[in-house]
This record gives C-alpha cells, sequence and structure tokens, in this order.
RNA sequence: UCGGGGAUCGUCUAAUGGCAGGACGCAAGACUCUGACUCUUGCUAUCUAGGUUCGAAUCCUAGUCCCCGAACCA
C-alpha cells in the first residue's frame, strides 16, 4: 500500500467523512479577477483540487468577484487557462456576481430580524467607532433604527438613490468583540461602477466577509480553505453562516499557510508594479512567479505539482528553498526533454584530417538511463561551432574541455585535437581553431591520446541561428522585500541575458512553440511564441545542476540577514498572564477566594497547585470532591497534569468529579495500574460512563511478564541488538510493544525487565 | 494574555505519550560519450526553564520569539 499522504486538512476530512457530517466532500478555488494567477495560487489549486480528488469529491472555481472596481475579464479569462493547465477541471466554473440576488435577499432578512443597519457614517468615522486592538468600539449613532427604516434605506441603496460612499449596510454583532472583525463589520457598499459580469445591474456591492460564506453555502462547499490572514475572519464567517442558513452541508473554513518563496515577490499589488513600471516583459514574463510566466518559462504542470506536493500543507509560517521548485523542474524535464546540441557562444573548429563531404550521425534523444526511444539525425562536416567556455587558452586544473594540445569528443562524434588558435577577436579571445579530427574514434572507439572530456558542438553549415533568452532570478537576494529596502532595487539586471548569436543542430528547424528541450551540458529551452518562420527564439528555462567543482562563474551570494525585529511585535502591549487572570478571577469571586484559602492551607499542597486549582469554581469544586476521597496531592497531580489530556477540547465540568474520585481510588488502593488509570480516564471522560462500568483491572506483577517480554525481544531481534549496540532510545520501542500485548502490565516493571533482560 | 495563530535539521515537512523519519540542500566518493542523470556514504533539529510519567517533540506550568487583525480590499 502506498504511504499515504497527511497532513492536518486531510486529517479533518478524513474524521468528518467517517463522523458522517459529510457524505461527500466539496471544495472551490476562489481567486479574485484582480491580477494573474500566481505560484502561491497553484499550493492553493492543488490544495482545493487534490484533496477532492483524494476523497472523490468535486472543486469549483469561483471567481469572487465583489468589487467591480479592481477586477477584469482579462484575469478571468488567465485564471480558468491557467487552472486548466495546471491540469485540473472544475466541477464547475462559478462566479460570485451570478449570487448577487440571493446575497440581497439574505440581506433583507438579516435587517427584518434586526440583525443589520444601514449605517450613514463616513468611512472615517466608522474607523474611529470601531475602537482599536486595545479598546472598544463604541456603537454608531444610527445602529437602533427601526426595522422599517433600515428596510426601505436598503432598498433606497440598491436603487441607485445615494451616492457612493453615502450609507452602507452593517451587520448588528458587538461593538467591543475583541475580535476587530466582529465590530458591526460592513456587508454592503455603495459603488456605482460597471462590473465584468453583472454590468449595471447592482450599485451596490457585497463584502467579502458577506459574500464569500454565501457563496459556499450556495455551492454545498464542506471544507473552505484559505489562507492564515483569515483565521480572525472565521467568526464572522460562522456567524454569517449561522444566520442566512440553515445550510445543508454546512461550510466550516479551515486555514493554511500561504506559500513564501526566497528570491520572488507574490503580492498582487508588487507583480502589478512589476509589470506596469516595465520592470517585466508583462504579466509573463519567464522571470515572473506567474504560472503564465511559468508556463512560457518552460516550467511543466507536472513539475508544479510535484512541487506543491513536496513543500506540504501545514499552519506554520514559513519560506520555501527556490532551490525545491528548481529540483522539480529538473527532475521532471530530465525525464521528458529530449536532448538536442546548440552553442550560446560560438567558436568556429576547422577539421584537419576530415574525410570530406558530409556525414549524418545517428544521436538517441535521450540517454540510456531515461530509457525512451528516438533518435534524429546530426550532420556533420569538416566545420564546426563549438562553446567559447569549452576552449581555455590556459586551462585551469581540472579543466575536462578542450585547450592546446588536448584532445576531447565531440558528442556523438569524432574525438579531436587542438592545433592552434587561428584567429582572435579584439580582446584576445580565441574565435576560430584549427583541431586534428581522428577518423577512427567514430563509433565510440578512443584515440591514442587522452581524452579530456566530452563536449557539444553544432554542424558550422547546417545549423539554424536562434536567439537565446537566458532567464535567472529575477531578484538578487532571497528575501527582497526584507529590511525596509525597495524590492524593486533588489532586481538583479542580470536576471535576463538575450545572446543572439546562438547555433542549434538543424533538427529543430519545425520545433513547436512550447516545446521543451534539454541542449546537452548548457540547460533546458523551450520554444518562446516570440520565434518566426526561420527565426527561432528560446527561452532557457533552468541551467543543468552543476556539482561545485565545474561551477566556474560566481554563484548567487545568499545574504542570510538576520531577520528584523518586528516593530509591532515591540509595541504590542504588555499582557496578562494565564496565572494572572486566575488572581483576577479570585478577586472577582469572594467563593473562589476562600476555595483558594482553604486549599493552600492544606499542607501537601503546592502553593502552585493550589493557583492552578482554583482558577475557576468548576475546577475547585471537582478539587474537593476528589480530594475527600483520595490523598489531596494525589487529586491534584492528575487533575492537573493528566485530566487535561483527557478532556481535550472539553471543559472540566464534562466530568463527574465524583467518578473521578472513585478511580483514583483505585488507583491509590493499587487495584487499577496507572497507565491502565490513564486509559479508563479517558473512557470516563469520553463517554460519560460510571467508573463501575469501566474499571480496568490491576498491574500484572512483574514475575507474569517475563514472558511477554521475551516474545517481544525474539520478535524484534534486530532491535535488540541495536539496543545493545548502544541505541537506548528503543527501550521505549519495547515497553511500549509489551504495553500493546499485555495492557494490564505495570509499565515501571516492565521497563525493568526490558532494562535488565537486554543489558 | 486585546484577540486569534504559530515555533522540529540550513530549508520544507512527518512522528497525535513508545525508534526524532523523509525530501531539498551541503560534503565526500563511484559511474559516465552531458562536470547532467543515477548510485553509495556522511552532515545537521524538537525555542528556554521547571514539572508529571517507566517513558515527553507530544501532557502541565512559567517564560521567549514570530505571524495575523483597527480597507466602504480579498
Amino acid at each position: 500500500m502506498a504511504v499515504e499522504r497527511t497532513d492536518f486538512i486531510r486529517d479533518i476530512i478524513e474524521r468528518d467523512l467517517e463522523a458522517g457530517t459529510y457524505q461527500s466532500v466539496v471544495t472551490r478555488f476562489p481567486p479574485e479577477p484582480n491580477g494573474y494567477l500566481h505560484i502561491g495560487h497553484a499550493k492553493s489549486i492543488c490544495v482545493n483540487f487534490g484533496v477532492a480528488l483524494d476523497f472523490k469529491g468535486k472543486t469549483n472555481l469561483r471567481y469572487d468577484d465583489t468589487n467591480p472596481t479592481k477586477e477584469d475579464v482579462e484575469y478571468v479569462e488567465s485564471i480558468e487557462r491557467d487552472v486548466r493547465w495546471l491540469g485540473f477541471e472544475p466541477a464547475a466554473v462559478l462566479f460570485s456576481a451570478d449570487y448577487f440576488g440571493r446575497m440581497y435577499e439574505l440581506a433583507e432578512r438579516l435587517v427584518t430580524e434586526g440583525k443589520a443597519y444601514v449605517c450613514d457614517l463616513t468611512d472615517d468615522q466608522i474607523r474611529e467607532y470601531r475602537g482599536s486592538l486595545t479598546e472598544p468600539g463604541k456603537p454608531s449613532p444610527f445602529r437602533d433604527r427601526s426595522v422599517a427604516e433600515n428596510m426601505d434605506l436598503l432598498r433606497r441603496m440598491r436603487a441607485g438613490e445615494f451616492p457612493d460612499g453615502a450609507r452602507v449596510l452593517r451587520a448588528k454583532i458587538d461593538m467591543a468583540s475583541s475580535n476587530m472583525k466582529m465590530r458591526d463589520p460592513l456587508l454592503y457598499r455603495i459603488r456605482h461602477a460597471h462590473h465584468h459580469r453583472s454590468g449595471d445591474a447592482w450599485v451596490i456591492y457585497p463584502m467579502y466577509d458577506w459574500a464569500h460564506p454565501i457563496e459556499d453555502g450556495i455551492e454545498g462547499v464542506t471544507h473552505s480553505i484559505c489562507t492564515l490572514e483569515f483565521e480572525n475572519n472565521r467568526e464572522l464567517y460562522d456567524w454569517v453562516l449561522d444566520n442566512t442558513g440553515p445550510w445543508t452541508p454546512r461550510p466550516y473554513q479551515y486555514e493554511m499557510a500561504r506559500l513564501v518563496l526566497d528570491y520572488t515577490v507574490m503580492s498582487k499589488r508588487k507583480l502589478l508594479t512589476l509589470v506596469t513600471g516595465n520592470h517585466v516583459n508583462g504579466w509573463d514574463d519567464p522571470r515572473m512567479p506567474t504560472i503564465a510566466a511559468m508556463r512560457r518559462r518552460g516550467y511543466s504542470p507536472e513539475a508544479i505539482r510535484a512541487f506543491c506536493e513536496m513543500i506540504g500543507i501545514a499552519k506554520t509560517n514559513s519560506s520555501v528553498d527556490i532551490d525545491k521548485l528548481e529540483y522539480c523542474i529538473r527532475e521532471d524535464l530530465n525525464k521528458t526533454a529530449p536532448r538536442v546540441l546548440g552553442v550560446l557562444r560560438p567558436i568556429e573548429v576547422e577539421l584537419t584530417g576530415w574525410k570530406g563531404g558530409t556525414e549524418v550521425l545517428d544521436a538517441p534523444f535521450f540517454p540510456p538511463d531515461v530509457g525512451k526511444p528516438g533518435s534524429r539525425q546530426v550532420p556533420f562536416s569538416g566545420r564546426v561551432l563549438i562553446d567559447r567556455e569549452d576552449w581555455s587558452d590556459d586551462p585551469p586544473k581540472d579543466y575536462k574541455r578542450l585547450a592546446p594540445g588536448r584532445t576531447v569528443r565531440l558528442r556523438y562524434g569524432y574525438c579531436i585535437t587542438a592545433d592552434e588558435v587561428i584567429e582572435r577577436d579584439s580582446t584576445g579571445n580565441a574565435t576560430k581553431l584549427r583541431a586534428t579530427v581522428h577518423m577512427e574514434t567514430g563509433g565510440g572507439k578512443n584515440p591514442e591520446q587522452k581524452v579530456w572530456g566530452v563536449i557539444h558542438w553544432v554542424d558550422a553549415a547546417s545549423s539554424l541561428p536562434v536567439e537565446m533568452r537566458l532567464y535567472d532570478r529575477l531578484f538578487k537576494v532571497p528575501k527582497p522585500e526584507e529590511g525596509g529596502q525597495d524590492f524593486l532595487e533588489q532586481i538583479d539586471p542580470k536576471s535576463l541575458e538575450v545572446v543572439r548569436g546562438a547555433r542549434v543542430e538543424a533538427s529543430l528547424a519545425a520545433a513547436a512553440v512550447g516545446s521543451r528541450w534539454q541542449l546537452e551540458r548548457v540547460g533546458y529551452f523551450v520554444v518562446d511564441p516570440d520565434t518566426k518562420p526561420g527565426a527561432i527564439v528560446m527561452n532557457r528555462t533552468i541551467t543543468l545542476r552543476e556539482s561545485a567543482k565545474a561551477a566556474v562563474t560566481a554563484q548567487h551570494v545568499a545574504i542570510s540577514e538576520p531577520t528584523g525585529r518586528n516593530p509591532k511585535a515591540q509595541t504590542r502591549p504588555k499582557t496578562k498572564s494565564p496565572q494572572e487572570q486566575r488572581m483576577e478571577a479570585r478577586a472577582r469571586d469572594p467563593e473562589l477566594m476562600t476555595a483558594h484559602a482553604q486549599i493552600a492551607a492544606m499542607p501537601v499542597i503546592t502553593a502552585d497547585h493550589a493557583d492552578l486549582l482554583t482558577g475557576d469554581m468548576h475546577t475547585a469544586k471537582a478539587f474537593r470532591i476528589v480530594a475527600d476521597m483520595v490523598p489531596p496531592e494525589l487529586a491534584a497531580k492528575w487533575m492537573i497534569n493528566e485530566l487535561p489530556r483527557a478532556l481535550g477540547d472539553r471543559g472540566i465540568e464534562s466530568v463527574d468529579a465524583a467518578e473521578l474520585g472513585k478511580l483514583l481510588a483505585a488507583v491509590h488502593a493499587g487495584s487499577l495500574g496507572p497507565s491502565a488509570a490513564k486509559t479508563v480516564l479517558a473512557e470516563l471522560v469520553r463517554t460519560g460512563r460510571p467508573f463501575s462500568e469501566l474499571k480496568g483491572a490491576a498491574p500484572t506483577p512483574a514475575v507474569d511478564l517475563g514472558a511477554a517480554v521475551e516474545a517481544v525481544i525474539a520478535a524484534n531481534p534486530e532491535k535488540a541488538a541495536q539496543y545493545k549496540a548502544g541505541k537506548t532510545g528503543l527501550l521505549g520501542f519495547f515497553v511500549g510493544q509489551v504495553m500493546k500485548t499485555s495492557p494490564n502490565a505495570d509499565a515501571a516493571a516492565v521497563n525493568e525487565a526490558v532494562r535488565e533482560r537486554l543489558s
């Protein structure tokens, strides 16, 4: 069985399906059509479509087009194209604009129920009334308008009677909420603007927080996956659903970390700046992180999907190495890109000893280890072109290419020995060589001379001119946005180098636009759409990996600056600790204060424990009951250290203190082992059944454990050997195994038995 | 705790009280008609301090650091 890919979202879905909460999974990918999709969206697409595929559900592509002033059909078209190109088929392509009518009806319903009101405050006033992170807001003076007045005003808003910004519809929730999103959030604003889809049908447009949950509800979305910055919106998401439903299925929102990638920027605003400021050549400039750009650069959808799988899904803010993306690209292209020959900066080589005429060599498209069939004909005559980088007048140590007097093999062809430089340019670089060709070295046979390496070449007569666009990372530094610097100044001027005199073998004459090739020893290339008949343009997708020894050219220096302190964090007000909260709770409640005094007075109870046990009345009462049945220190230890795990999300009031007391009495009496007791405790909390129905057995004496220990050791001889060799961490493994077969065993005794047996 | 999240190799991510694992990266080597690919070996981590437990990355306590939230954006 294949290893299951697991992440917290799939875990949740699996639980939901098992529990029968949902019969099937529906997700959605909800881009706003105000820009091109980028690699960060690719992650979201892979997650949303991926989980649906895994659980045989479906995924909608839904445009979250609730803001007519920012959106455009150009983006709508590019988005759908990119999603499909990535390899995903939306179950439906939908627009939130198509739900405007339904959303409006629900808004009227809210008004009718007194849960929403029309507010005439200006945007400045609204902000002011909202309060701050540390201070509550104050109610709008329009908060208590009558239902009739609100309805009248809302309808007139819709009818276009008021100018932009004159009024808004707000939910009536709680201006003092600690969650700013709940302080009477805006539901509708007036915008006399043309919408790319609904045209001029509406002059009021819903806000994201109102629209999104309703869209999910209408579409029957079960798991609404978004990024971390929407965590604060979840409470409002739930409020909207709860006050507009019932919805079946009821959607829930889950947040994951967005993708942050080295050497690039991802915000739409910055991407737009790059495009509109002509720092790049449009949204699909191959240096951009957009899907369209990556496609033009020669990345395959498979590689991008592999990358998205590699980086995983979690809630930790993280920044992914660009190496991982590049690895995925190379890995895919290595298996799929046919090999051909091409030289970037040609040097001409005249061959002496050539038999004359043109020979046609058969060269395979793939190396043997890729194992794919196919070959092409490569002409070879008395004049060849090699790459400038493959010639050195004064070769460094380890140079495996051509140099005076040295012999190399021309890939798939003959070995040649360099005789002399017969032409140099003004800067002294060789431009024309004479070399001797060893005719006996065809078909892989070696000459008498040492062969220093294998180099690529093209036939001077038949090769084709190509414009090569060599792309590299757009930015010079891994984090162009960091340190308060202007990201535009971090653009690497060398990120695009256009090479015009390049040549490729004749077989590429009819290469299709978009086809991907490996130019052997040079890199992976794709035929660019700018290609015209007789004028091929190729983009370098990525270089081949170079081992450190071969890296002659300057590397990108990874400047890892110490992460700057966040000013917000510094100004963060000093917060109250849980300890302070407990003290305050006691200050408010004299009864709790008394309980604390009493418990603290017990000689066996530490001050810390007394504090922890009297943070609220439920805990204090439970402790009193339990401490009457067993020694108080035992009660305290279990209630503080063991009970929380058994409770999980439940409150302490969900456990019957008297039953807990009975359980601990059994532990105290020795009729129930501590390990078994933890299991029983979990059951007690989970099922709510009385202890008498659950009680486990007393621990098995150590003398009975010998056989169990032997069995486990015999079943894992190699682990036993490792343990004896010093890997003592395996002790836990052995104890765990024994405990699995003998649940009533005394773990301490098992521990001792294993230790002795293996010493 | 204003409120909500988070912290595991250099990077990304597993381990849901029982072997800290995988991948990228890096290093060394093998192979090679691509200095590629492939293969072998190695490297490096549980934020800190206490506690509970036979056993803690995981539970409890105190602390540290980071992210998000006061658009009529999404």
